[in-house]
Formats: C-alpha cells, sequence, structure tokens
DNA sequence: TGCCTAGATGGTAATTGTTACCAAAAAATG
DNA sequence: CATTTTTTGGTAACAATTACCATCTAGGCA
C-alpha cells in the first residue's frame, strides 16, 4: 500500500469537495480512502464488502453513488474489463494494465516507455486524445502454472 | 466496408467450424457477416437489430450464443468499453481504439507504430503477453463541436 | 452551540444486460 | 431417408445497476 496515494487521494478530494460545494461524508471519504489503499481494481460490490465492516449500516447503492461521485471528481477512475461488472481504479497516474483472459484479474503495469507513446503524428480525425493506456492481454502468472503443470 | 475482411472472415469461419465438427448455421454466418460489415463496435442488441430482419425468427439468446461461439473460435473479439454492454469487434487484426469518455463511442484507429511496441524489456511477473492494444481516452470530433459551439 | 436547508444516505423496487433451461427444429452422418 | 447430435426460440431466472423516496446529516448561520 503506498500511504503517499492515499494521502495526496484524500487531500486532493477534500479540497474538489469543498470547491464544488459537495459535502464531506464518512462514506464518501471512507470508499475513496479504501480505493486507494488497494493496488487492485475492484468491483463495487467488493469496494461494499471492505468498507462495510468500517460504516455500519453502510448500503450498496451509496457505494455505487459515491464510486460514481469519486469518479465525476477525477480522483478514481472506471474500468472497463472482462468479468462483466464494471472495475475501479484508485490510481490515476498514467499506467498500464496486464489483463489475464483466463481468470480475468487486471494487473497494474508500470512502464516508462509506454508512458510517453509519440501521439501527435496520428491522423485522429479531430479526436482530441485526453490520456491512453496500454492493455496487454494474456495469461497471468498463476494462471500459467495451473495450466501447464511443473514440467 | 472491407470486402475482403468479410470474405476472409467467413471462410476462416467455415474452415474453423469444419475442423471442430461445428454445425454450419444460418444464424452462425448471418451475425458473423452482420459483425465483419460493419466498423464500429455494436453490442449483441445492436447485432441483433440489424441480423433479425434478414433470420425471421432470430431470437435474441441465439445472437448471445452465437456471440459467444464466435469469440471462442476466436473469429471476433470481445470488447469492454464504457456504456455497460459488452460490444464486439469484427476486427481481429492488431489495432487500437479512441474511446470517446462523452458519447462512449469506439473507433479504430490503426498506425504502424503503436503495432510494433518494444514489450520484450518489460518486468512482466511471469505474465505471457498474447496480444496489446492501446485504448486513446478523450473527446470525439463530433462531442467537441457540440460542447465547443463553431467558434 | 442549536436550528435550517440542501444534499446525501438506506432500503426497496424497477430496470437492464445476460444466462439457464428445455422442447422443437435443423445439421451432419451414413 | 432415418438417426444422432447440436442448435435454436422462448420463457424464466439471474446479477449488476439505477430509480425512487422517506429519513438523516453536513455545513451554514443565528
Ligand atoms: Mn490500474
Ligand atoms: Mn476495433
Ligand atoms: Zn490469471
Ligand atoms: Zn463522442
Amino acid at each position: 500500500m503506498d500511504q503517499d496515494r492515499v494521502d495526496n487521494g484524500l487531500r486532493r478530494f477534500e479540497s474538489l469537495c469543498r470547491e464544488r460545494g459537495l459535502p464531506l461524508t464518512v462514506q464518501r471519504r471512507e470508499i475513496l480512502k479504501a480505493l486507494l489503499q488497494r493496488d487492485d481494481h475492484p468491483t463495487a460490490d467488493q469496494v461494499y464488502g471492505c468498507v462495510k465492516e468500517r460504516i455500519t449500516g453502510l448500503s450498496r447503492t451509496t457505494v455505487y453513488r459515491v464510486l460514481e461521485t469519486l469518479v465525476r471528481l477525477g480522483v478514481v477512475r472506471r474500468l472497463h474489463h472482462p468479468g462483466t461488472s464494471v472495475r475501479f481504479d484508485g490510481k490515476i497516474s498514467r499506467h498500464h494494465h496486464l489483463v489475464c483472459r483466463k481468470c480475468n484479474r487486471v494487473i497494474d503495469l508500470e512502464n516508462r516507455s509506454l508512458d510517453h507513446l509519440e501521439l501527435s503524428s496520428m491522423r485522429l480525425h479531430g479526436f482530441q486524445v485526453e490520456d491512453y493506456s496500454v492493455h496487454l492481454v494474456g495469461v497471468c502468472a498463476d494462471c500459467g502454472r495451473k495450466s501447464r503443470p511443473t514440467s
């Protein structure tokens, strides 16, 4: 867990809320904190699962709603990856993903060379690029071991 | 519409079916043809919408099932992108996508330099990469025009 | 500090995309 | 053709997400 990411994220969130007159609720803070502390890419339900112990009476609906708010504020990213339900990513700096086509796990990939792809020369037909990321699809280490037994 | 892609796709599909003893049904052929003819990234429901006119009595269930089969055969790709439902891509050669965060459109991006990223040097922690693609997120030309009126 | 009000939450019901199931229909095989 | 195997259509079940509304809370103000 990256304590700096947690602190910075929470601070940025609080100032954004003040800026826009959004009330700072326990639910919002705890849900964001939970996301910032993990470095996987949980679904709304998984977030609910780990936050409900800290906030008694937390509603699943609230989790969906708060996650939506956090995405709108730009402190969290929404991911669309295999496995039916939407995933959330507490890491908003540019990074890339390894996607396992067997277990649907999504693993962060940090790589400086991928962070600076030359896009300016592309024919984008008027599309305004704001960010990008590279998705590497394949089989993760765990799944690779399982399918090809200890050779 | 790229007639070669349609022809090649259908031919490949037919030989794969024979190989694996899968019956060649009208539904499978028409659904694949519809996907190969489009160069957007339709949902199952959109595919149903445009194929049902060609096959009377076509069931939505069949569309979902056939799309799944086509993905398993490797003649179409499943995409996970904004807008809740799964999208399908009839183009299976390596290519990239522009994703509009306003209208959720997904536009193909062909770019030679993106097709040959140097991955071998990366620390992949045992992940076996089979393919990759780059997602450029931003605002498409149409949406850009709308929000920032004719200046 | 104790009200007031806009906005947020919780709980339930509705909606939507997708899958399970099974009887009827269509392909392959010989 | 007759047989066997697999697919299809239709409906019911499911799961993720959203709509709704009564209740509650954060934040502003006396
Ligand atoms: Mn990530
Ligand atoms: Mn595509
Ligand atoms: Zn895996
Ligand atoms: Zn757009």
